[in-house]
DNA sequence: TTCCCAAGTCAACACTTGTTGACCTACGGT
DNA sequence: ACCGTAGGTCAACAAGTGTTGACTTGGGAA
């Protein structure tokens, strides 16, 4: 009854696979799984058990332990438009977004703890800030400067991982422990003199 | 005890003995293999053949592979004392001297590599930070102001950190082909607001 | 009803890992 | 000379990995 309606919507949803609640709870089961305990550590058998599914049917889904992880990892950092805002807010603006792009999608964690081992990881990690970071930063920057854009765009990137890297994966105290306005006091001077100014 | 006398007098005879040099390029190539692969992906079997040496020597030698790891990243920040500097050139030295160090040693990316999958790395990271920085930070700062240490050893910790993780790890472009003068002329001012600064 | 086929299960594969214990071997003290 | 032992070799172990292929099941179409 109720499962031939979710039949008819996932039907409805996917390209015409069935399966696609069991997609689902796989990507779930891995984002969690590989933000938790990096690529190598994060087993297909476990992913599998946390999604109370056959790790045989994680094979038939993604291909292999790669093309799942890239799945799992997906993402974007949906930055806003901040040329709208007057130059020393676009820091904290900036700051705050990261923040909360970080603390509710797992994918961020799991891409930071695989790229440090894992090339194609690495790869996407340099992507997305080169990729998205860049172009946003842009839009900010006065056209002469164009040349600073993928300094700057790095350079947000440095404080911005090393940041979530202390507090979410490290967890170094006290840096675990600030409040979140704490945190974007400290870190919008730097953010905003990387996106705006010289050194 | 024995073992050990034995072994040091017959190090100081002057050939150098077999075990010392085997001891010392276990921990070599122990260096090298978990810098670029960190903590997993980097095999006893493979250290030892680039040591050219058994795998059970290993084993003899550190007893597991934790304790191997735990030798081979081993590492002292060596922070210089900064506090006869003038307050606005600490940062500069500061950085340079951790860039430096990181430069010189491969323990460090060992250690960074590591510490994003394995608990012990990590608590040897947290301690690095906490337990040599802070204190240098100490000295620099106003005893008003001893309830900020912590702190700013945390900052401190994220922006380091964040720039080698980048420049060294990640190879993201352009800080890793920023020059030396470049990098410190932009992570100056970071690090001294931190060091010494308000939010 | 019968039949088909995708979804799901099971057991095994080939391989790698850390780790162990039995076995050599060469050399310094006696 | 001998012999004990530290240093070194070898092969195997048990556990765990990603991955595969043959099998079973259930629900919708005929």
């Amino acid at each position: 009854m109720t499962e031939k309606t979710q039949a008819e919507a996932l039907a409805d949803a996917g390209g015409g696979r069935r399966s696609e609640r069991s997609r689902a709870a796989i990507l779930a089961a891995a984002r969690e799984r590989f933000a938790a305990d990096g690529y190598e550590r994060a087993t297909i058998r476990a992913i599998a058990a946390d999604a109370a599914i056959d790790p045989a049917m994680v094979m038939r889904y993604f291909g292999n332990k790669e093309k799942l992880f890239a799945a799992a990892a997906e993402f974007d950092l949906r930055l806003p438009d901040l040329s709208a805002l007057p130059p020393d807010e676009a820091g904290a603006a900036l700051i705050n977004h990261f923040l909360n792009r970080w603390e509710d999608d797992e994918s961020l964690k799991a891409l930071l703890r695989a790229s440090v081992t894992n090339p194609v990881a690495a790869d996407r990690m340099r992507e997305l800030f080169a990729g998205q970071l860049g172009p946003m930063i842009a839009r900010l920057t006065d056209p002469a400067d164009a040349g600073t854009i993928a300094t700057r765009a790095g350079l947000v990137a440095t404080q911005a991982l090393g940041f979530a890297l202390c507090r979410y994966v490290l967890e170094l105290e006290p840096i675990a422990a600030l409040t979140r306005t704490e945190a974007v006091a400290w870190l919008s001077p730097t953010i905003t003199r990387y996106l705006t100014g010289t050194p």
